[in-house]
DNA sequence: CGGTATCCGGGAAGATACTG
DNA sequence: CAGTATCTTCCCGGATACCG
């Protein structure tokens, strides 16, 4: 397990971009963009963030609001974006404990690309599915 | 710009976007965005779509630009990128026989938003990658 | 309340072999 | 060259039960 090594996917903004990466040696395996992207793109964390954005959460009032999230997926979530320094947890020695979970200021700097694409998305999302449905369309007949 | 919405994760841009969503009626098994996002966000596809970015490409030599990627998994890869609009496929008609594949318009402006957000990630991985492993050490010390 | 541990089924993805 | 078909393996993620 060789994971030691970054200088892959990041700023340069010209066209040739993956060319360029390649050249000063990209390594797919070993891509630290694709190993963070993924997790900030996995199914929950886009909603996870929204939700949090608006003002700091409970674990249950999560749940609540992610209504087909299990707790597991939850739990997991929560630690992941935790762990990549996006989320602050914090305890509070009431009684019942309580746990909330709030954006930290690099969560929040994330969110302006990241809803970029969240807007991208939803205002092409009628193209898109139509698109699909010709495609499926031709596809079977 | 009359882009009347669908309930869903799209348009709109003040802080309480998700609540706003769900006062008329998202639902979140039924988003399309999030299925979208999904999709747009896999894997593959960002490399794939960095690669036909450059210029339009054939199919082994996006096998041999991805060197990790399966047959299997590029061909899926493409077929749902050209299924969603991003893509377009051109047969050539010579011998032997040589397919193309291409950014469509759309899939030409949605580089822009999702280079954006591949940019701040790639920006910040040294920081991210830094709170991971703080993150892994306190947790296992 | 806020989790963790365990079991388990289904789909995602790799390897391989074959086709037009 | 540009795929498809099949087989198998692996791990994601749901359900459930339990702990501090």
């Amino acid at each position: 397990m060789t994971r030691s090594h970054q200088g892959n996917l990041g700023t340069g903004s010209r066209p040739a971009r993956l060319a360029a990466w390649q050249a000063e040696g990209f390594d797919p395996h070993n891509c630290p963009v694709r190993t963070i992207l993924d997790q900030v793109t996995a199914k929950w964390t886009v909603l996870i963030l929204l939700e949090v954005q608006e003002e700091p959460k409970r674990f249950n009032m999560l749940l609540r609001a992610l209504p087909d999230i299990s707790r597991r997926m939850l739990t997991q979530g929560l630690r992941d974006l935790e762990r990549h320094g996006l989320l602050q947890r914090t305890v509070f020695d009431t009684r019942p404990p309580g746990v909330e979970y709030a954006l930290t200021d690099l969560g929040r700097a994330l969110m302006e690309p990241l809803l970029a694409l969240v807007d991208w998305v939803g205002a092409h999302s009628k193209t898109i599915f139509a698109a699909r449905e010709r495609f499926d369309g031709t596809a079977s007949g």
